[in-house]
DNA sequence: GTGGGGCGTTTTGCCATCGTAACGACAATT
DNA sequence: AATTGTCGTTACGATGGCAAAACGCCCCAC
């Protein structure tokens, strides 16, 4: 039986039992290899999947009748992808493999029927998804209210505080993977804005780069300055049922 | 026993057992009274309760270090209020009444082994937190992307449709129950431009007011200026384990 | 090795959008 | 009559968008 990487994530947060790894391993018949700028699930076609992204990075997006794009979260390892499917029958937001890639997808109903047999797993679920609610409108707030600078260095260190959850090799640099102009659809500002920006705040001596990599070199002034909070310090997993 | 608000709710979107229903009732032991301005939570400070409005309206909102403040959500009757401190004991949002409210507190242990003990109730939740997701979504692409006055279209419209789901009453007019600058403070702008736009979209016929009401004239033209979606008319329900 | 072609970054000049500050009108409270 | 809260209006200026071009880099073909 292949592991699964639904029961790997959530095992992150809480010990799982052997019938809910189990269980969650069932759903997972067939991991998928997607390329790197391979669409995934397109807006508004019909989807009946959920996915966990196992290797590679994700983003979803919208296009809007004028053509910008904003980009509404980039996906690391790990992260449960288009929950949105169990109440909208047609896609809201697009989904494009930012990297070569590997997803778990799963059909709905499976994962409902699991939730019925499992409550803990809906308990963590249930979780997890008002952490990523909080995580949204911390972005709401600064996309609405901060400055170009505040939005980058936010943008930069949530990047990089989630990146270290699953991936221990990132200490104070890491790979974005992202272009500025992805930057910018992410934050809501053109290129150009973030690479006036990246640049002042190289010269700052807040960043640097290489080839690259991004490396943050005063976090204390960068949460400052992006009025950021770390919320993956101070979650608190006691809500859940004993297990 | 005292009727559920949040049974109510939840009825709203599927039919529900009595079982589920006096289940719901037994969380509600004491509907608060909350006069208008008050605050019903505030950020940072220990929470253990969420909540469902049964009357009246609430905003969530944050105020960044330079005094500024974002409005996260406008809630209405039947919302489901405060999800957060299942997850962080520290309140993320503050919470305060937009008018003389009632609302109807749960302890959040009591909220978990409501939802093991009810696994469709579990599946109703975690579909509905989907759809706030999505809506947040949608509200981020508008903060990112749109220009003031399509931001002021979209919000109004959403606005309307909401108080829409619950409210028979509401054709074409409603009462926002909103300062100029309430509003500025949801969608990223100051008083004075949503007042510029207001005005401008009222010269273009496409709104009017008249004490504190405001009448959506055109409709179709303001869903196109505000890139507006209305979600409510294509949720899916049929995910839900059946009764 | 050389010459593209594609892609992302850097840079510039111009200017629209939107914020800031300040004040008056008006109604509702006290 | 004084106070408070909200809306309306103006002048001014900063932030950040837009368009366009050059630059650097990597890969590939020849």
């Amino acid at each position: 039986m292949a592991t699964s990487c639904f029961a790997e994530r959530l095992a992150k947060h809480v010990p799982l039992s052997d019938a809910e790894k189990s269980a969650l391993a069932r759903l997972e018949e067939n991991p998928r290899k997607v390329k790197r700028g391979a669409m995934i699930q397109r807006v508004n076609e019909t989807v009946t999947e959920l996915f966990v992204l196992r290797e590679g990075r994700v983003m979803s997006f919208v296009i809007l009748p004028d053509g910008s794009r904003q980009i509404l979260r980039v996906y690391f390892p790990g992260d449960f992808i288009g929950s949105a499917s169990t109440i909208y029958s047609k896609a809201p937001e697009s989904l494009v493999a930012l990297t070569d890639v590997v997803v778990c997808p799963f059909d709905k109903h499976a994962l409902r029927r699991l939730l019925e047999d499992y409550p803990r797993v809906a308990a963590l679920l249930f979780l997890l998804s008002n952490a990523e609610r909080v995580a949204m409108t911390d972005r709401m707030a600064s996309l609405g209210r901060t400055s170009a600078k505040a939005r980058v260095a936010s943008f930069l260190l949530d990047m990089f505080d989630r990146l270290r959850v699953t991936d221990d090799g990132v200490i104070d640099s890491f790979d974005l993977k992202l272009t500025q102009e992805e930057i910018g659809d992410s934050i809501g500002l053109t290129s150009v804005h973030v690479n006036r920006m990246i640049r002042q705040m190289e010269q700052e001596g807040l960043i640097s780069r290489s080839n690259g990599r991004i490396t943050l070199h005063q976090m204390a002034r960068l949460e400052e300055i992006g009025h950021y909070i770390n919320r993956h310090k101070v979650m608190d997993l006691d809500w859940l049922p004993v297990g």
